[in-house]
This record gives structure tokens, C-alpha cells and sequence, in this order.
DNA sequence: TCTGGGGTCCTAGGACCC
DNA sequence: TCTGGGGTCCTAGGACCC
């Protein structure tokens, strides 16, 4: 029986969160900044209108904020990250398999739910996220992943859709293929579409139609897989359990320029922690650390940028054990006298927690009470919502902590920030 | 003054081995 | 003067995604 794949995608994700809270910003232009306020990294239909493109950083369009009167806000990542499980949640009422993409996106498998009307089922999933969320989305039905992905976002751009837009006849996928320029094809970058342009390939028909041999050769078997799936040969399947990651990181820039040593170490003590409670939620160790810092890119004086890793035998999550060998790695790179501007940890090479080896000759992070103390640690933290129980490595105040001048509350997981609507 | 963060996969090239 | 060939593993970097 041949595949049929729905791809569900909220318009403009975190926008449209602090939509739901907020009614009086619901018909003004909105925007919401990436970490540390920089970067507009979700806009409304008349953000995106006034000129504010996507990525912009925001203090370059003061101007158009001023003029246009856009509202901005900080990023709440725990907020969007709490909708969209309830998004995923409603579309798990539709289908029983389901891949969530992405904090925004999920692929469904609509195969055996054809006698429906397709086009009028996708309808009544959209209706019912709305109204279960009050978040809208747009919602592409088609033979493979990547032709859903055309559907969606013609569904996106063209009111006339109604939000939803079902491509599964090989006439019909030919006629929008032909409007689809390259660059717009999931899986064709900027690169790519330059070499494309470059060789008579404008647009996703040219494309499909594009020799197997060629394409291989000059683009790998990555874009090879692309070009089928426009032909309508599902190449990628739905993955429904997401896999365990093979590399945690957490990297920040800083709120100001960081210089002193014991600064750098807070914060490297405080991203290890934060790897470690990701890699103990997937039940992993790590078996190599990364470390990096680095200057401001965007400054006159000279850009430096450094990292150092190393493997960890035998592997642990031990956080305490983590920042020590993260602290070593650090002084490796550390130079006295520059302006940091950001820093990173990069956990990888994991093995499963049941194959924990014991230390021959280190009893410093052996035993069993080390791991009961991790447990309890993050058990609290993900109780209570918070990261109430931190080590002292990380520093008290904090003062390098990223800037977030416009955050919006935690409207769905902390009591005390509950919405208040007043009669 | 102010410029994000977190992933995956693939390839090329070097080191090393027999 | 002439100086093999094939395999594997690791790392860095590119390209892409949201």
C-alpha cells in the first residue's frame, strides 16, 4: 500500500505561544529573540511585513520596532516547550504513528485513514489542535516526507487553503513542483542551490527530473534520496521513537564580556551540569568532552577562538567528575586578557548507563552513592520545575548570565505564574 | 552598547596497520 | 634509480535542518 505522510507545522511556533497568553498582541506584529536578546528568531505574519527578516539582530531594527510598534520578547523555552507537547499530544489523538520532528513539527502517517477524505481529516486535525491549544498550524498531505513538506508550505502561504492542502496526484504534484524554486526543497541549502542554478536546475520539477548518476556524483546520496522523494518514492521512513542523541552540548553566549578566570569556570561548571542532566535523562554516559570559548566575532579586535577535548575512560555522568576534567580542558584554552563572549560543553561517545564500569584505582567518583546523589538531584529539579539544587561550582549570582529583558511567564508549568484574569 | 542554540550526516585526509 | 596496496579508525569541516 503506498505511504501517505501528513507534515503538521505550527505558523510562526513561538510567536503564537505568547499569543495564546497574551490576546493583546494578537493582531500587532510580534517578535521573539533568540538567547541573550539578540536575534529575531520567530516574527508574526506582520512582523515578517514590516520588514524584519528572519535572524535580524534586533538592535539593528530599533528603528522599524519604533515605527511599527512590534512587540518583543524574550525566548521562554520552557513555555514553547510545554505547548508543544500539548500539540503532540492532540495529534496523537488522529494517527498511531507519529514522529515528532521538531519542538514546532511532527510527521503523521495518515496510510488507512484514505476512506476519511484526506483533505477533510487533515481539516479536523487542525480545527482540533486550535481549539485544544490555540495554537494554528499549517498542515501538507503527501506520498513521501519531502513532498509533504511542498504541501505544507504551500498550505502556509496561501490563505485560500484554509491551512491545509493535500498533494497526491502525480499531474498535480508536477504543476506546484514547477513553482517550487530549489532553494525551497527540504534538504537543498544555499549551497546546493547555487550549484543547482549553476547547471540549468531551477526549480523542484528540474530537479526530480535530474539523472541519478550526476546527482550522485556532485551532490551525495543525501541529495539523491531528496530527488526521489519528489518522484513520489518514499525514501524516508517515519521514525516514531526518537533515537538517543549521539551529542549533548550547551552553549551560550554571555550576557557581558567575561574575563576573569573564575567566571569562565562558573559558567563551564554550570553548561557541564546542564549536558549531564540531558545525558542522565537518556540514561547515557559520555565518553568525550569538548570545550570551547571564544571572543567576539563581531569586534575590530583580533577573533579568537579555541577548544579542547578528551576521552573519558571509562565513561561517566557524574557531574562533579565532568567539571573537573571541563575545568582542566578550560585552562588549556584560557588566554589571560581577552573579552570572552561565549563558551561551550559538548558531551559525546556515549555508552548505555547498565554498562558502567568500576575504577580500578580512582575512588574519588566511584560507588553508588555518587549516582543516588545525581538522581535525587535531578528528581527535585524536575519535580519542582526549577534548578533549585545546583552545585557550588556554578557560582551563586551568576552576573555572565545570558540578558532577557522581555520574558514572558511560565503560564503552564509554575503555579506561582499562572495566568490571572481579572473580572 | 546590543549579533542564538542544538542537532545530524557525509566526506576528505591523515595516521596507522599488515 | 627504482619505493605497494588495501583496510580501518579518527578528526575536522562542510552542509543541512529547526
Amino acid at each position: 500500500m503506498d505511504k501517505i505522510f501528513a507534515l503538521v507545522d505550527c505558523n510562526c511556533f513561538y510567536v503564537s505561544c505568547e499569543r495564546v497568553f497574551n490576546p493583546s498582541v494578537r493582531n500587532k506584529p510580534v517578535v521573539v529573540l533568540s538567547n541573550n536578546d539578540g536575534c529575531a528568531i520567530s516574527r508574526s505574519q506582520e512582523a515578517k511585513a514590516a520588514g524584519i527578516a528572519m535572524g535580524a539582530p534586533i538592535f539593528k531594527c530599533q528603528d522599524l520596532v519604533k515605527k511599527y510598534g512590534v512587540e518583543v520578547f524574550s525566548a521562554n523555552f520552557v513555555l514553547y516547550g510545554d505547548m508543544s507537547n500539548r500539540v503532540m499530544a492532540v495529534l496523537g489523538q488522529f494517527t498511531p504513528n507519529l514522529e515528532v520532528y521538531s519542538i514546532d513539527e511532527a510527521f503523521l502517517s495518515l496510510q488507512g485513514f484514505e476512506q476519511l477524505g484526506l483533505e477533510s481529516y487533515a481539516r479536523k486535525i487542525r480545527s482540533s489542535v486550535y481549539k485544544q491549544t490555540g495554537l494554528p498550524v499549517s498542515i501538507g498531505v503527501a506520498p513521501t516526507k519531502t513532498l509533504a513538506k511542498v504541501a505544507n508550505h504551500y498550505a502556509k502561504d496561501h490563505p485560500e487553503t484554509q491551512g491545509t492542502f493535500c498533494l497526491m496526484e502525480e499531474k498535480d504534484i508536477n504543476h506546484y513542483l514547477a513553482k517550487t524554486q530549489v532553494r525551497e526543497i527540504w534538504g537543498i541549502g544555499k549551497e546546493k542551490a547555487i550549484f543547482l542554478e549553476r547547471n540549468g536546475i531551477h526549480n523542484a520539477f528540474e530537479l526530480k527530473n535530474a539523472p541519478d548518476e550526476w546527482i550522485k556524483k556532485y551532490l551525495t546520496v543525501v541529495t539523491l534520496r531528496t530527488v526521489w522523494e519528489l518522484r513520489g518514492i518514499s525514501c524516508l521512513s517515519l521514525e516514531e521513537v526518537s533515537p538517543n542523541k549521539k551529542a549533548i552540548a550547551t552553549t551560550r553566549t554571555f550576557g557581558y564580556e567575561v574575563s576573569r578566570m573564575e567566571e569562565m569556570e562558573e559558567a563551564v561548571a554550570a553548561y557541564v551540569s546542564r549536558s549531564a542532566e540531558k545525558l542522565r535523562r537518556q540514561k547515557s554516559l559520555a565518553g568525550h568532552i569538548q570545550v570551547y570559548v571564544e571572543t567576539n566575532p563581531f569586534k575590530d579586535t583580533p577573533f579568537y577562538r579555541n577548544s579542547a577535548g578528551m576521552k573519558i575512560n571509562p565513561p561517566t555522568a557524574y557531574t562533579p567528575h565532568l567539571i573537573d576534567i571541563a575545568k582542566g580542558l578550560l585552562k588549556r584554552i584560557y588566554r589571560e586578557g581577552l573579552r570572552y563572549k561565549a563558551c561551550g560543553v559538548i558531551l559525546m561517545d556515549f555508552t548505555a548507563q547498565t554498562n558502567e564500569q568500576e575504577y580500578l584505582f580512582d575512588e574519588k567518583y566511584q560507588g553508588s552513592s555518587r549516582q543516588r546523589l545525581m538522581e535525587v538531584m535531578d528528581r527535585y529539579n524536575r519535580q519542582s520545575n526549577s534548578s533549585k539544587l545546583f552545585l557550588a561550582a556554578e557560582g551563586l549570582g551568576k552576573p555572565w548570565y545570558m540578558k532577557q529583558a522581555h520574558k514572558s511567564k511560565r503560564f503552564t508549568t509554575r503555579w506561582d505564574e499562572l495566568l490571572e484574569v481579572k473580572i
